[in-house]
DNA sequence: CCAGGATTAGAGGTCAGACCACAAGTATAC
DNA sequence: GTATACTTGTGGTCTGACCTCTAATCCTGG
């Protein structure tokens, strides 16, 4: 019995239709923000069900990839890089992620992030860096507003280190951690002390001191999780969390 | 306004059924490796379409929360953490990530875990740390099985870390790296020194010295970053936006 | 001429049920 | 006793109709 079949036009659809997208992304044809076919018109074009191709698109869309708006049409991503907005959410829920374990990682990376900043920084970065600075000063009074020009201001750091990886690993880690920064930036009292701290940041970066900008960031940053009471709890002891006031000690900063 | 609408019954299907999911691993009814029920079944539980249901689970297993099996059942994913497979390789097609990108997250986030390693790393790991060590030393002749030991050393390291988040940004930065590292193994003729410089991040780690395994394990990275020719490139014209050239070609070594 | 509400076109979202493909276990033939 | 065939359970795909949302357009009253 002959098997007619030497090709395989299997090969489960979903994939099919991810790398068909990712061919079309790869070779230029499709851009960031660009809108891509209906759904039944493309479902045609690629010899598939409409219910297939939505498949496909589901998976990259659930990945950032793509972004989809009801009733108007499907896009691709634009934004800054960022993994799945739920997956380290729903990662941490099957997991068990803590909340200091988020922190800790983004300290590590920020730090880092900070001192590459120092050494690749642009022109153009150091002036939003500066403005973002000023804006904090400005808005001492504003819980709010202040919130998000700290936030604005570790975006461009980011950016800054010329390492968009780095930066989308830290950018979905800092959303997920969002919410309960902003709780407690409201009773927050030390604003002054932060944004002084974010501007011997900025210096250090201007200044290329890799370094000192990274150790900077380091301190700023330990100094946040505190006042969160994100430390890490000492040795698997007592169960629910009340008030702690153990200082935890986690890894050195140490110079290279 | 007569249009009172207390509840809300559609939101979204997907994200009902994420959300659905979402709650019973976090009340542990449903546990990693745990297989959920056939989807005509659960459908009907949910009182929705099994075409709903399973654009939300698609949307789980794009995260790699879930894990399909054609013709078996669904299964709560329960490997080491590790963000969407192709996430990372999605994202790069996207936004122009480069090898040596991928390559300086990876020494960053894997130094820095060496250290916490050195720190908070239990018998248990010691031992299992040791026993690659030996392994590696005894496949110096097999690229192949070499390769295999090598990786299960770094994820050894990541869990003895004890921050399943840092763990899981390196598996997935890894997994999208593997590809490249299988082909420069095959040729790479210093097996030996690696084995060697193993072993002294082996023995850092043991020692508990923080500040010497992250050193070590940095310097051995670095070697390896070479050996693949993976560096960063230098100065280059770069614009932020979405400027099209053809990254099709990167640093990489040939493919073979 | 100019709001501002009603209509309409286009796109994604959902539904229903039939049928296909794959993996395992079970029964049957030899 | 082993190998093949059948049965069962589960995910994968297709069809095509209908629902909902958005935004652009038209139409009406001022």
């Amino acid at each position: 019995m002959p098997r007619m079949k030497p090709e395989e036009p299997n090969t489960h659809r979903t994939m099919h239709v991810v790398n068909h997208i990712r061919g079309l992304i790869e070779n230029g044809t499709l851009q960031p923000g660009d809108k891509i076919p209906p759904e039944r018109e493309f479902a045609r074009t690629l010899k598939i069900s409409r219910a297939s191709l939505r498949t496909g698109i589901g998976y990259l869309a659930a990945m950032g990839v793509m972004k989809i708006r009801h009733g108007v049409g499907t896009f691709v991503a634009d934004g800054p890089p960022e993994f799945g907005k739920a997956s380290l959410s729903l990662m941490g829920a099957l997991h068990g992620f803590q909340s200091w374990q988020m922190f800790e990682a983004r300290i590590i990376l920020e730090s880092h992030l900070a001192a590459l900043a120092a050494e690749r920084g642009k022109e153009e970065h150091h002036a939003a860096l500066a403005e973002e600075v000023a804006e904090m000063f400005a808005t001492l009074d504003s819980p709010a507003d202040y919130l998000i020009h700290d936030l604005l201001f570790h975006r461009l750091v980011s950016q800054a280190s010329g390492n968009p990886i780095l930066a989308a690993l830290i950018e979905t880690i800092t959303s997920a951690l969002y919410d309960k920064r902003r709780k407690t930036v409201e009773r927050s009292t030390d604003r002054r002390e932060s944004a002084e701290m974010h501007r011997e940041i900025y210096k250090a970066i201007r200044a290329r001191k890799p370094l000192d900008a990274r150790k900077l960031m380091d301190q700023h940053l330990r100094m946040a999780q505190a006042a969160q009471g994100m430390e890490r709890p000492a040795e698997r002891r007592g169960s629910a969390a009340g008030q702690r006031h153990k200082p935890a000690r986690l890894t050195a900063v140490a110079s290279d």
